[in-house]
Order: C-alpha cells, then structure tokens, then sequence
DNA sequence: GGATTGCATGTAACCGGTTCACCATCCCCG
DNA sequence: CGGGGATGGTGAACCGGTTACATGCAATCC
C-alpha cells in the first residue's frame, strides 16, 4: 500500500541501489543525483520501511531500556535524559520493565524480547548480580549500566564513596559529633550504591576521629515511610543525634516528616543531609549531595549509541559524573 | 548467524511454513507436529526475527506512547500502566517524548518516526488541539488518548468536571463559604482537565448559592512553586479565604508551603484540597479527590491493544474512570 | 597511447519470515 | 462406492530494503 524505494527510483530515473545509497548519506553518489531523489522522496512522501531495512542490513535501529521501575523520581529521570538522545540519534527507544517489584507476578523471560530486537541495551540501576541482568549481559549485545558498577561492563554513575564523603564531612565541619545514619537495609544489600555510601560515611568518621555510635545506625530501606519511621527510631534515643545523614533524599524527607511530628525542626534542632538531589530537595529545603541523574542517563546514551555506531567495544569503562553539594536550610551550624 | 525457521523446519522435517503456523498457534496444524516443531526450536534455542516477520506480515508489533514528559509523576505513572499491559501483550513499547517544553530545541516531525513503525499509538496528555496531536490522528493508524478527550479519538480519562464538583463540595460540606481556587492559567487553556475542573468548580459554587470571589482566584500554572506563589497572593488579601480548592496536588503542595511559610496550618487554619491522588498527597496529609492514574494507563493500553487484534474501529469512544475523595488532615470543618 | 585508477551507477542475490494456492489423505454419507 | 469436506501439509512468491559485485566512463599515469 505504500510507496516503495521502487517507486522512487522509477520516479527519478535511478536504480533502487542509487536511491537507498542516496538517502543514507552514503559516498559514491553525485551531488545532483541525491537532491533530485531526495526531492523527489519527498514528493512522494516516501518513508523507508524500517522492518525491510533492519532484515536486509542487520541493524535493528532500536535501543533497549530495562528500568526496575517506570514511574519513580531516579528511574525516570535517568529515562528522560536517555530518551532526550535517542530522540535524535535514529534509534528508536524499546522500554522494558524488569525485576521482581515490577508489574505483574512473573516478567516474562528477557532473551527473547531482546534478541534480534536491539542493537543495544541500556539498564537502569539493577543490582550487579542480578539474575536478569547476567542474562541481558550473557546475550553479546552491547550493554551499559546506569547507576550501578560491574566489573567487565561499561557504566555510567556518580562515585558513591565520595558523595557519602561530602555530605559526612558537610556535617562535621558545622561543628556536628554526634551524627546519626539513616543507612537502607541491616545487612547490606547487593547494590553497590548503599555499600558505598556506608563506606564513604564510615570512612570520613574515622578520619576525623569521630567514633560512630551503633546506635546511631537505623534504617530506612530507601522509602519515605522507612526514611520516616528510621528517624523515629533515632528520635526515641536517650541521646538523640544532633545531626543525620540519609543515603538517600527520599529517606531524608521521611526523616524530616519524623522531626516535625516530635516537633522539631530540621536544621534548627537536628541537621539533616541527603544524597541524590530529588526534585523536591528545594521544595523540602534539605540540604543534599546532588548528582546529575539527567545527565546520567544522557552521557549512557550517548556512548552506547557511539559504542554501536563505531562497533567499538569499549569492553567496562566506568564513568564517574561529578556530584555537587547544595547547601540549604535543613543543615546549620551545631549550637553549643 | 542465527538460527532461521529454515534451521527448524530442516530439523523437524517439515516445511517453513508449518514452522511458522506450529509456532504461531495458527490452526491446521497436527499436535503432534506442533509439539515437535516446538520441543526443536526450544532446543535450537530458535527466537523469530521480527524484522523478517514484520515485513512479511505487514504488522509492526509496536505501539508507541506520545508523552509530553518522561519524568513528571503523571505521566511516568500513566507510562508504568501502559508498560505493565504491553509486557504481557506481546507488543514492544516505543516511547517518544514530544511537546515544545521537551529536550532538545525542536523535536523531530512524528510522522517519520511512526509510519511503518507502530500499529498503534497511546498519547499522554497533549491537548486536544495540539499541531502534533493532529499530526499523529492524520496517520491513519489507531490512536487513544489519555488524560485527554477529542471529539472521534478515543480516549480514557476522568471526568474532570465531577472531580472538581466533588472537591469543591467537600469544602462546602464542610461548612466553608469563603473558598478560594488555584487555577492553571488566566486565560484557560486549550486544556479539557483545566476547563472542566474549572467549570465543576463555579458550578458547584453556583448551586450552593455561594459566591465567587474573583479576588480568591489565583494562578499556579499547575507546578509546585506556582501553586505557592497563588497561595501567597491569596494570603495577603484582606480578606482570607477560610478553604482553597487547588486544581492539581502539585500547586497544592505549594500552597501547603506557602500557608506554613506564614504560620499558617494547612487543615487547622486553612482548608485545602487536590485533585490526582498524587504519590506524594497522603506525606503531605493533602485531602485530595484521586484519579486511578496507573490504571488510565492499563485500560488505555488494553483497549488500543484490542482495537488492533480485532481491527476494531472503535473510533471515538470515551471511557472515564471512576475518581475517589481522600480526606486527609488538610481539609477540616469550618470553625466559626 | 594503453593501462590504471576512481567514481557514479546498475544488477541481482540476499535478509528471514508469512501466506496463498494447491495437493494428498482420510472420513462421512447418501 | 463415489463425491464432498475437513484436515495437515508443501512450494514458492512475496514483503521492501541493502549491498557485493559488475559495468561504464572519464581522468590520471608512465
């Protein structure tokens, strides 16, 4: 029903072969030939089929996003600033849902609705032994990872140590000793994120000298109501914290919802830090370690369309984006 | 490289097409030979080439969703409900962002970008007289709308007007008189959710035979900090409104901060409610009348999945799901 | 000046499924 | 027992591009 690359070629004179070497912006074609055809494609309205293109050259033009989830702040963030790349780059963006939490009891199995299909594969932020990604990384496609490190894959993510390191030290250098963490999960989860951000805020305490009070630790799981009720917890100390470092904002706004119920305010009684630079930080006033999770999205994008484009196989460099402290009202200066 | 239907069909010793039929579940097959052509392609670890099957079929397999953002709470979770149904549909889910506010200074024309491409089209929340909108129904390829309704589209939405009604009569149960809107813009928008709400608003109002107040309508262009700057203008009027209907929880939130900014308690001092059952409302303890946001998504998603497997032309049909008042702490008996 | 090179273009064999026309059995029934 | 239908299956012509290879021709080289 439609027009073919046939039609157009008999419109301008030319073989088939001409024409599809034309509109690709392939050499060997004279200056003249390839104006007068893409005119006359034009003309005709014509749209390359991509079905028969793919079959006949391999390439499927599609990129894979597989995201835990769709609908939370880092997840679709990071999806926004991919999708602002492929957007131009030709590739059409294929979003895949994935993981346990995800919708529906079981997620259908991944090979099959990624082979033959994409010519690469973005993945948002699964834990690096995750079942499913070692089935997506098992499949010689090239992938790259957002969010997360693993050895031998090619990643995009900011330095958690070092994001921990800077909102620890944010606090001890207002003066704070008594520091509270609101950590995600007892025993430390998989995910390089949390373990690293323990690490970092470990790390500096010692540096500085300051000895960290177990009962200091509570846990959040990475929710507002974790976040919310970890606070409480800390809150109903006999020798409450005079400052908290969240891993994580969402954790932090429950956090800051726990002090208002006990009739507190952040950063007038209790110094609150966050990491992650939530679209509401501004909104709640929290203090946080920012980290460009638009960009994220957008530099992963655009190296695995490079990667693909280049078949260079940029075999498991690692990435680090730069984070940026932005202080605001929910952390001050300890009142002695 | 791969493994072709020819592979299969050698190994099974059958013809290509009854490997094609066995696998597709197409009738005329003897069970006994499906059962094999299946048990080999498993063991081949066969996957079909949709390109080939595309261009032979003529069906894409793709549906594509139009969002004006990827990242706003809104639209991430309508996408999440759309996502959640195509998982298991078979159909692959080709996201495109679109809209002026977008990524990028000018997006690329639609049209080559779903041509050929999809066999169906989901758009988010474009107004209805969006240039891209009509571009996009000029295609001649299945489209349903959300969030949004256009005469001879089909589309799946709330009933806007009633949500506002019942918003607007909570605060009126409740004995307040003196209420205050939130709306989007001055001049109302192209905007159906933003008319309508307005329009169940004053004619609730009209009903209760209560006056309204131009001085107590104000505009928070449904962001955050809109709603905050709509809140302030309304709280330095002479004469304060005792309840606030926000036409979004967005501007609601903002409003709530603007109120605590003045020392004000949202529920206590002011009465203040929402519409969308946004994720955050219950932190904020935002009465709010909810839409089944995610659930827009699925229905959207299964009814253009439908309309495709059956051809169906089921132009124009619109579906409004059913909205639910939440009453939360911030909306509370008029205290005289 | 004949051979070589380089460019623009044409020819046609793919890519890997789908599907239509057609055939062979086998069964049922008058 | 012969004809009419099902039923299960085959062969091959598509679908609409891409691309290796061949061709023609003018410019360049020794």
């Amino acid at each position: 029903m439609g027009i073919t690359i046939r039609d157009v070629a008999a419109a301008a004179g030319v073989s088939t072969a001409t024409v599809s070497r034309a509109l690709r912006g392939l050499p060997n074609v004279d200056e003249q030939t390839r104006l007068r055809v893409q005119a006359i494609a034009a003309e005709l309205d014509y749209v390359i089929s991509p079905s028969a293109s793919r079959l006949a050259s391999g390439r499927t033009g599609s990129i894979a996003v597989l995201t835990p989830y769709v609908a939370r702040w880092f997840f679709s963030t990071v999806l926004s600033g991919v999708e602002s790349v492929l957007q131009h780059s030709g590739f059409d963006l294929l979003l895949l849902s994935v993981g346990d939490v995800a919708s529906g009891p079981v997620a259908p199995p991944l090979a099959p609705r990624l082979r033959r299909r994409v010519d690469g594969i973005l993945v948002i932020a699964l834990p690096p032994n995750d079942k499913q990604l070692n089935e997506v990384i098992q499949l010689d496609i090239p992938v790259s990872l957002i969010g997360v490190d693993k050895p031998g894959v090619s990643s995009v993510l900011i330095d958690d140590v070092d994001a921990a390191r800077t909102a620890t030290q944010h606090l001890i250098n207002l003066g704070h000793t008594r520091i509270g963490v609101i950590a995600g999960t007892p025993q430390l989860s998989v995910f390089t994120a949390e373990v690293d951000r323990m690490r970092g805020f470990t790390e500096t305490m010692n540096a500085a000298n300051i000895p960290i009070d177990p009962m200091l630790e509570s846990y959040g799981y990475f929710t507002i109501t974790g976040g919310e009720q970890a606070m409480t917890a800390l809150l109903t100390q006999r020798n409450r914290p005079t400052a908290v470092f969240a891993l994580s904002d969402e954790m932090a706004f429950g956090a800051m919802r726990a002090m208002r119920r006990h009739g507190l305010v952040p950063g007038q009684d209790i110094s609150i830090v966050g990491i992650d630079g939530h679209d509401m930080a501004e909104y709640f006033d929290l203090t946080t370690v920012a980290q460009p999770v638009y960009g994220l999205g957008r530099l992963a994008a655009e190296s695995l369309v490079e990667q693909i484009r280049h078949s260079a196989v940029d075999e498991g460099r690692t990435v680090h984006l730069p984070t940026q402290l932005v202080v605001r009202g929910s952390t001050a200066p300890l009142i002695t």
